[in-house]
DNA sequence: CGGCAATGCGCC
DNA sequence: AAACGGCGCATTGCCG
C-alpha cells in the first residue's frame, strides 16, 4: 500500500487555537502557503498555489499528524478553491491518534523526542511561519510570504520527515480502534449545533451584570477578581481564613451550605466576617466563574452553519476516553438553579435570558451571572428538524469495579434497582438508612461507593467528601468499604498491582481478573476483557517504600505519561491500575453503544465519558430506544456480570 | 511581548 | 495492615 505523508502550511487571520481546525479552514482569510509530502520512502516533494495538482498515487493512504487539520484544509480549501478530489476518511490515517493510543506525547516534537527518533524541531521555521499570520507592527499590514516561502517549504519538509519517522515507528491502529477512530472522525465532522443568539444574549447579560459588581469589588479590595492568590491574602489580612476561593469554600464561608450541622460541628461554623469581606466574597461568588469564558469559545469556534466541530479528541486520556477541546463539552457547569427543589423549566429560563435584561433574570432566577453559568449547557441545541436524545450509564465505573471483583451480592442489589448508597451507608453507620430521612448519611454512602473503589484513603476521602467529619470517621468509612461492604475490591488492587509488577520485573506476561499484562516493545500492555489493550510507556522496575512504613521496601514500577503538556514519571499502584481498567471498560461499553446508535438512526454528536448525546430526526427521538441500546452490553461485560443501567431523555436543548 | 510553569476550577 | 485520578482551559506571574 502506498503511503503519502503530508503537511500543509497556512496563513490566516483566524486564531487556530481558539477556533479549531474546522472553523479555521472555513475562514475567508485562511490561505495555503505550501503542501509538502513524501510517497513511501522517497524524498519530500512540495506544491505551491498556482501549480497544477500533483498526481497522487492511486489508492494511497494519506498520513498526517493531527489529520483533522489536513482534512479540514483539504475539504474547505483544496476541494472548493483548487478543484482537487476529496479524500474520504477511510483513506486517512492520523499519527496523533496513534500517539494517543500508545500514550506517546501528542505534540509532534515531544513524540519524536520520546521515541528517540532522529528529528529536531525547526523552531526558527516554526516562528517564521506563525509570524506570517500576524500583522506586521511596522507596516500595519499582513506580511508578504513570497520572500520567505522557500524557508517555509524547508520547515514543512522537516515536519513531513518527522511525521514519516513517527509513522514508521508506530504503524497503524489495530482494526477495532481504527473503527473507533473513523467513528470519532464522523462525530467531529458532524459537529454540535449551538444557539448563537442565546450565546450573544448571555454575553450581554454577563457584561451588564458584571461591570458594576467588578467595579465594586475593586473599590473594596483594590484587586482584580481573578487574582485569586492576592484576594486570598487580602481576605486573610482582614482576619478571615479561607483555604481557597473555590465555589464550595465560599458557599460554606458565607453560611449557605444546606447540609451543614452547626450544633454538631462548631469548628466549621462560619467565622463572623467583616462586612467588606462578606460583600467581596459574595461578588466573587456571583461573577467570578471562569466557565462564562465558554461563551467566547463558542463564538470563536462556531461555523457558518451554526455548528461547532472538532470538540473531541480521540483517546485523549490514557485509558481511551475522549477529551474535550475548545468549548470542551466535558466540563459544562451543572445547573445549580433551584425552583421548588427542582431545576427550573428550560424554556422560560431561555426566554428570560433572551431579554438581555439582567434585572429581570435576577428577579426570577437570582443573581444573573449565576443564572447564565447554570444555563451554559443549554447553548447546545438540536439542529432544525432534529432533537437531542441523550443517556448516561449510571455509576458505571463503580458497577464495573464491583463486578470485576466478584461482589455479586452488590451487583445483584444494583441490578434489582435497590439503593446501594443506602446499603453502603448502613455498613458505615450500622443502622437502617433511608433516602428520605437520612440524606446526609446516604450521601456519605454514595461518595464511598463511587469514590473508594480505587484505593482512596481516609485522608483523601475527608478532603474530597467529608471536610466536616473527623479523620477517625473517615477511617471507619474506608474500613467499612474495604472490610465489610466490598472486600473483594481490594483483592483486585493487589492482584492487578502484583501482576503488572511481576510482568515488568520478570519480563514475562502475568494475568489477573481477566486483565493480561505483557511487555511489548517499549510498553507494558494490559489486555482488557474486550480485547482492547492499554499501553503504559517505558515501564521501569523500582523499589518503593510503603506509605505506611518507610522501612517496608517492595518491588514496584513507574511509567511515563503526559500531564499538563509535560512528560512525567508516574508511580504505578494497584488502585490506579484498577481505575484505569474500570475507566477503560466503561469506555468500551460506551463505544459499543455508539456504534449501535449510528446503526439505529441515532447519530452521535458528542460523548462525555459515560454519556452519549445523539441528534436524530425529531420523529425518531426515542429515549427508550437509546436505553435499550445502552443496556444491550457485549458478551465480555455479560460474562463479568455487570448490571448496566442507563438514564435517558429527549429534548431540544442539552441539559443534565 | 511571547513562552512557560504553576495554580485554580469545572466536569466525569 | 495498605496510597496518589482523569482531563483542558484561563489566569497569573516569572522569565528572557
Amino acid at each position: 500500500m502506498t503511503t503519502v505523508v503530508l503537511d500543509f502550511e497556512t496563513v490566516s487571520q483566524c486564531d487556530l487555537k481558539a477556533a479549531g481546525s474546522w472553523r479555521y479552514a472555513q475562514d475567508p482569510s485562511t490561505a495555503v502557503l505550501c503542501l509538502c509530502w513524501t510517497v513511501d520512502d522517497a524524498a519530500a516533494e512540495h506544491w505551491l498555489p498556482g501549480q497544477p495538482e500533483p498526481k497522487w498515487p492511486l489508492g494511497a493512504t494519506f498520513v498526517a499528524h493531527n489529520a483533522n487539520f489536513e482534512k479540514a484544509i483539504w475539504r474547505h480549501i483544496m476541494v472548493p478553491e483548487y478543484g482537487w478530489a476529496d479524500i474520504p476518511n477511510s483513506k486517512w490515517h492520523d499519527t496523533m491518534a496513534m500517539c494517543a493510543m500508545r500514550t506517546v506525547p501528542q505534540s509532534l516534537d515531544m513524540a519524536v523526542k520520546a521515541l528517540d527518533l532522529p528529528a529536531e524541531k525547526d523552531n526558527t521555521g516554526s516562528k517564521l511561519t506563525i509570524g506570517l499570520s500576524k500583522i506586521d507592527k511596522k507596516t500595519g499590514m499582513m506580511p508578504d510570504p513570497a520572500p520567505v516561502l522557500p524557508r517555509v517549504v524547508e520547515y514543512c519538509n522537516d515536519d513531513v520527515y518527522a511525521q514519516r519517522g513517527l509513522h514508521n515507528r508506530l504503524g497503524w491502529l489495530p482494526p477495532g480502534e481504527r473503527d473507533v477512530w473513523l467513528l470519532d472522525q464522523r462525530i467531529n465532522e458532524r459537529g454540535i449545533r449551538l444557539d448563537v443568539p442565546l450565546v450573544r444574549a448571555m454575553q450581554t447579560i454577563v457584561e451588564k451584570a458584571k461591570t458594576p459588581l467588578a467595579h465594586e469589588f475593586r473599590q473594596i479590595t483594590g484587586l482584580n477578581m481573578t487574582q485569586i492568590a492576592k484576594v486570598g491574602d487580602w481576605v486573610k489580612s482582614r482576619g478571615v481564613y479561607l483555604p481557597d476561593m473555590q465555589a464550595e469554600t465560599l458557599a460554606n464561608a458565607l453560611g449557605e451550605s444546606p447540609d451543614r450541622d452547626p450544633i454538631d460541628d462548631l469548628e466549621t461554623e462560619p467565622e463572623p466576617m467583616p462586612d467588606d469581606v462578606r460583600r467581596a466574597l459574595l461578588i466573587r461568588q456571583q461573577i467570578g466563574s471562569a466557565a462564562i469564558k465558554k461563551l467566547d469559545s463558542a463564538q470563536a469556534c462556531v461555523m457558518f452553519d451554526g455548528r461547532a466541530r472538532g470538540l473531541q479528541q480521540y483517546h485523549g486520556a490514557g485509558p481511551g476516553r475522549w477529551t474535550g477541546r475548545i468549548l470542551q463539552p466535558h466540563n459544562f457547569p451543572r445547573n445549580r438553579l433551584k425552583e421548588d427543589d427542582e431545576a427550573p423549566a428550560i424554556e422560560p429560563l431561555i426566554h428570560a435570558l433572551m431579554t438581555e435584561d439582567p434585572d429581570y433574570v435576577e428577579m426570577v432566577y437570582g443573581p444573573a451571572v449565576a443564572a447564565v453559568v447554570s444555563s451554559l449547557r443549554h447553548i447546545i441545541v438540536a439542529g432544525s428538524g432534529r432533537a437531542l436524545v441523550a443517556g448516561d450509564f449510571a455509576g458505571i465505573e463503580a458497577r464495573l469495579t464491583l463486578a470485576l471483583a466478584g461482589e455479586h451480592s452488590k451487583t445483584a442489589l444494583m441490578a434489582a434497582g435497590a439503593d446501594v448508597y443506602c446499603d453502603m451507608a448502613e455498613s458505615i453507620y450500622k443502622r437502617p438508612i433511608n433516602k428520605k430521612n437520612d440524606p446526609e448519611e446516604r450521601q456519605i454512602g454514595k461518595n464511598s461507593v463511587l469514590g473508594l473503589g480505587f484505593q482512596m484513603g481516609a485522608r483523601k476521602f475527608r478532603l474530597k467528601y467529608a471536610k466536616k467529619h473527623p479523620l477517625e470517621f473517615c477511617e471507619e468509612v474506608v474500613r467499612a468499604y474495604r472490610q465489610d461492604w466490598a472486600p473483594g475490591v481490594k483483592d483486585v488492587w493487589y492482584a492487578l498491582g502484583n501482576a503488572a509488577i511481576k510482568t515488568v520485573w520478570d519480563k514475562s506476561p502475568h494475568e489477573a481478573y481477566g486483565v493480561a499484562y505483557a511487555l511489548e516493545d517499549r510498553w507494558l500492555t494490559a489486555r482488557l476483557p474486550s480485547g482492547r489493550k492499554l499501553w503504559y510507556m517505558d515501564p521501569q522496575p523500582t523499589r518503593e517504600a510503603m506509605p505506611w512504613d518507610e522501612t517496608d521496601i517492595r518491588r514496584a514500577f513507574t511509567y511515563k505519561a503526559v500531564k499538563n503538556k509535560q512528560r512525567v514519571t508516574v508511580k504505578a499502584f494497584g488502585g490506579l491500575l484498577t481505575e484505569n481498567v474500570a475507566q477503560a471498560m466503561a469506555r468500551d461499553l460506551l463505544t459499543e453503544a455508539m456504534f449501535k446508535c449510528e446503526k439505529e438512526n441515532l447519530p452521535v454528536v458528542f460523548t462525555v465519558h459515560d454519556e452519549i448525546v445523539c441528534e436524530p430526526f425529531s420523529g425518531q427521538a426515542d429515549p427508550l430506544m437509546l436505553r435499550d441500546i445502552m443496556r444491550d452490553i457485549p458478551q465480555w461485560a455479560k460474562a463479568i456480570g455487570v448490571p448496566v443501567e442507563a438514564e435517558c431523555w429527549a429534548g431540544d436543548r442539552y441539559r443534565k
